[in-house]
DNA sequence: TGAAAACTACGAATTTTTTCGTTGATTTCT
DNA sequence: AGAAATCAACGAAAAAATTCGTAGTTTTCA
């Protein structure tokens, strides 16, 4: 039974989409040692996750060989719009302004990335 | 006994704070009927959370009248910088560039946004 | 003053998220 | 072929987040 993906994805969802956004399609084992670089999590731990993020249509999975093979159901863009998208208006009021503002000191930004983000202003600005 | 405050703020949690930091301290009461703009949520439910937010160090409580008052423990600013971090790390590899990207295509900005926040850069710049 | 209303504390039920052991199937290696 | 390794399915336990009922206290007000 397919469960309704009600939220966004959890803690530990977003940590399998990230592994699988950076190295594309995988397999199990393979998300799972990715994610045993920092912290150990039993191979069916990750198992089951990946059936349920599957069944909530958050991972798409091809099973014509032994080995299944996982992959995003959405693009990291799609994903993280929404990620932004979701704590502008439950932390930010929807005020787009102040979460850049937080955004630029929670980090040191080099000059690069802020000329970077200039551009992307100007491009925004021609709309 | 004290919780550990191990992690983010949850769903819930965060909604509370963002009626404390909007109306300044409230009782129970005042945060409940907040919540019950949208979706019925029981008062004694909200007491509950707004209690173990208090034992995980997320409130203070003034307990010297009959009707306790909550205070967030944290400036909206610290919290939210807080929040942006964990976000910026998670689901974007540490690119406040992208994150910055997403906030913009995430919302229709305004002009004057557009230029208040130019003129944030102009201020990181600076440093 | 005494009943009704509003409040906090507390325990527990429910739901969601995270974890893992066991089973049976497929593949790999000898 | 036969043993060992690897895999997915499944159920269930553990942990965390959310919900609420009940009991007892303080306040309100008729």
């Amino acid at each position: 039974m397919a469960r309704s993906k009600t939220s966004r994805p959890t803690n530990r969802e977003l940590t399998i989409l990230r592994i699988l956004w950076d190295n594309g399609p995988c397999t199990v084992r393979q998300v799972n040692e990715a994610m045993n670089a920092d912290g150990s999590t039993g191979y069916t731990t990750t198992l089951k996750l990946m059936q349920i993020m599957t069944d909530k249509g958050l991972l798409r999975r091809d099973d014509s060989q032994f080995k299944h093979i996982f992959k995003p159901a959405l693009t990291e863009a799609k994903a993280q719009k929404q990620l932004v998208g979701d704590m502008l208006e439950r932390a930010f009021c929807g005020s787009a302004e102040k979460l850049v503002m937080r955004a630029l000191s929670a980090k040191k930004i080099s000059a690069r990335e802020l000329a970077s983000i200039r551009k992307m202003l100007d491009e925004f600005e021609g709309e």
